[in-house]
DNA sequence: ACGGCCTCCTGACGGC
DNA sequence: TGCCGTCAGGAGGCCG
């Protein structure tokens, strides 16, 4: 599910456990991505949540004493649940919080496994999986002028470009297609020989892409306590991702399919040059 | 340094 | 019904 929507909405639903106690910490599974710290309980026992950040797809749980690192991979969620609520598969990790009177309790499923939660006692954004992302794509310092000087160097398609993290965060699978399509260029055209006034373009698709899709996410919250984490967003509103042979929203002809770098990506021949 | 490929893992789905 | 291949929203790591 996960994309940097998903995650910026995760974010917000997480909020009502700032300030925070933890009182105990229930690993069921230790290894994700990388395997679980085991001594996090005694590591987390009586820190305070401080604040929560997101950097890219990472959120990052500042606690007193330093900072939780936590990435969804494909498959993550995290939910705020109470005591009574029963343990589903691959619940792998609760962190059992005081907040004020209440016990609150932070739920991270993961079925694949390919997420990570990860302790530090450093600033998480020199941590080697944060230190050489680029920048965030809401933010000013993503521009044209940014984007084309790093474009001008790259003989890949333009499509593995965007989704690479130290390039701009935040850009996957599905954001790639849509973006580039918004901005009429084919997936498959080499980074270096996009011109200056397509990259204008494509810079603009990528902030309205991601920005709408933050806001679906945020329409949603209100289930984020109820359910279990997952938001509505998803669904619906791609003009090409996961649309092969059907029409092209603009002009109907056929939208394709094809694999860069073993990914589906998807396009319309006529919109996109 | 770069880019392309492989990999981790579970589950859903389609074809035979 | 079952078995097998393929695919899935990420991204680090390895190799040429």
């Amino acid at each position: 599910m996960p994309e940097l929507p998903e995650v910026e909405v995760t974010r917000l639903g997480l909020l009502p456990l700032l300030n925070g106690l933890v009182y105990d910490v229930k690993i069921r599974n230790h290894s994700l991505r990388w395997p679980i710290n085991p001594d996090l309980k005694k590591i987390l026992y009586r820190q305070e949540l401080v604040s929560l950040k997101r950097r890219g797809k990472y959120l990052l749980a500042y606690f007193s004493e330093g900072c939780l690192i936590i990435h969804l991979g494909m498959s993550g969620k995290i939910s705020i649940v109470n005591k009574k609520k029963e343990t589903i598969k691959h619940d792998h990790v609760d962190i059992l919080f005081k907040v004020g009177e209440e016990n609150k309790i932070l739920r991270y499923n993961d079925t694949r496994r390919f997420g990570a939660v990860i302790w530090t006692d450093k600033d998480p954004l020199c941590h080697k999986l944060l230190n050489s992302l680029g920048p965030e794509p809401l933010k000013d310092e993503f521009n044209a002028n940014y984007l084309y000087e790093k474009l001008k160097l790259k003989k890949q398609f333009i499509k593995s470009t965007i989704m690479d993290s130290n390039v701009v965060v935040g850009v996957g699978n599905i954001y790639a297609s849509e973006s580039l399509f918004l901005a009429g260029i084919k997936p498959q055209r080499q980074s270096k020989k996009i011109k200056k006034r397509e990259v204008v373009e494509l810079v603009k698709s990528i902030k309205v892409v991601i920005k709408n899709a933050i806001e679906k996410g945020g329409s949603t919250l209100n289930d984020f306590y109820s359910v279990n984490g997952q938001s509505g967003y998803f669904q619906n509103d791609h003009k090409v991702y996961g649309r092969e042979s059907l029409g092209c929203m603009n002009c109907n002809e056929k939208i394709y399919q094809i694999k860069i770098s073993q990914r589906s990506s998807f396009y319309c021949k006529k919109c996109q040059i």
